[in-house]
DNA sequence: CTAATTGAATTGTGATCACAAATACACAAC
DNA sequence: GTTGTGTATTTGTGATCACAATTCAATTAG
């Protein structure tokens, strides 16, 4: 009965230095969001804006803005008690989500190749090299963060573009599960969906781009190609 | 000493009551989002915590939650001054807007159309019916209102949809001009597109479905359809 | 033992204050 | 008239406090 029950699951996310001119606000923002990137908070695990003031040693100020500001891109969600928790992940909104992801990327990569000049094309490429040595060392942090990069790189090209932000609330929202994507191209590299991508630039062939695209995104996802595959992971997650 | 003279232009934005069990803060942000779809505030036009605070005889917190909110949403936009303002309009940027929001709602249609049962069937026919009748009223607000149900209603059928955040961002960033654009269908609506979606979906036929939306959207935005004519609207809408 | 209840602790919301940085402005120098 | 410069004001940020609503725990009733 009176079982040394423990707090609620601790919340750990790796801290970062504040860097100079960055505010308290936007320090706490970059970490939640990291944690949430990284799966370092349990889906469904309520945030409270005073248990985090403390763990960050702030005032509930900043905590209150990043969450909201966290919970406007999806990464967060806010239930009708007004309480802030990571949102769990379904079969079906995996779908949904990636899906989401091939239709709105590959039309940011068509709408982008129009501005790829030869700078930019090297740019890729030289992200594409450092690709390939972070999977010979098989760091995965480092490989899904550079494919990120990767994406970001090819879709800023345009100057005018206006789907980043949208792009970025889906990867937020897929959270883990975008850096089990990057694990699994390890195995399948054989296929460098990448320089499909960077033929079709060069090329300036905007429906072979969109195809290489859409193949990257959903080889990367092919980890969940079954329902059942799928159900670990996220069951992987919630733990 | 100094009285307090406004030298900038006036900030006038249409109040609403405010429900019953509603924060203030979100009382504050439904009211500027209104403001901003209605092309209500100025681009370029600074927003200050304060100013809004005085006019809504509020405190600076629920309207420091609100911007923040907004401006994560992309309506409104975070100088690196930290100043808060309406972005300007470009030519490029309508155009990336509206192609964005074809490919985004084409694809959310058709993933919505599997869902779409005769109860939603009617829901849309009856929302269509509305639509025209406020065409022959000629009642802009409530079309563009009407509308936009429609297409949120047909999308939201899809019970694990992830993209209506996304569009509602993109509706936001194109604002006022969202408005022009049910305007525009009052002249053309000898082709009615929603009636060829309603019978794309009636039929199953996703494709058609897409090329109904589509075509639904670009010649709502046809008032735009050289850069002259865009260019008034957009000069209209900054003064 | 289960379920309901009640009181204590915790939570989000919103107001107020302090402060450093950014801005506006009057005035001097050219 | 144009440009620089100092001060006065305004601004966003962040801390602290008050309060109503919610959550949680122990206790009680069945």
């Amino acid at each position: 009965m009176t079982k040394p029950m423990d707090k609620k699951s601790p919340i750990e996310i790796t801290l970062t230095e504040r860097n100079e001119g960055v505010t308290i606000t936007q320090w706490v923002y970059s970490m939640l969001r990291n944690a949430v990137m990284n799966g370092e908070i349990l889906p469904g695990r309520a945030l409270t804006i005073r248990e985090l003031a403390a763990l960050l040693d702030v005032s509930p100020m900043p905590i209150r803005e990043a969450l909201r500001q966290l919970a406007a891109e999806g990464a967060l969600e806010i239930q009708g008690n007004r309480r802030v928790l990571v949102p769990h992940m379904t079969a079906m909104k995996f779908d949904e989500l990636c899906e989401a992801r091939i239709a709105i990327e590959s039309h940011a990569a068509a709408r982008a190749l129009p501005y790829i000049d030869n700078v930019k094309l090297d740019e890729l490429r030289q992200l594409d090299c450092l690709i390939d040595d972070a999977q010979e060392q098989g760091n995965l942090n480092k490989i899904s963060i550079l494919n990120q990069n990767f994406h970001r790189s090819l879709y800023t090209a345009n100057p005018h573009q206006v789907t980043l932000p949208l792009i970025e609330s889906i990867w937020l929202q897929l959270g883990p599960f975008m850096r089990l994507a990057t694990n699994h191209l390890k195995d399948h590299y054989l296929v460098d969906r990448h320089n499909d991508a960077m033929q079709a630039i060069e090329r300036k062939d905007a429906f072979a781009l969109q195809i290489a695209i859409s193949a990257d995104i959903r080889e990367g996802f092919a980890f969940a190609s079954t329902p059942e595959l799928l159900q670990r992971f996220i069951e992987e997650s919630e733990s």
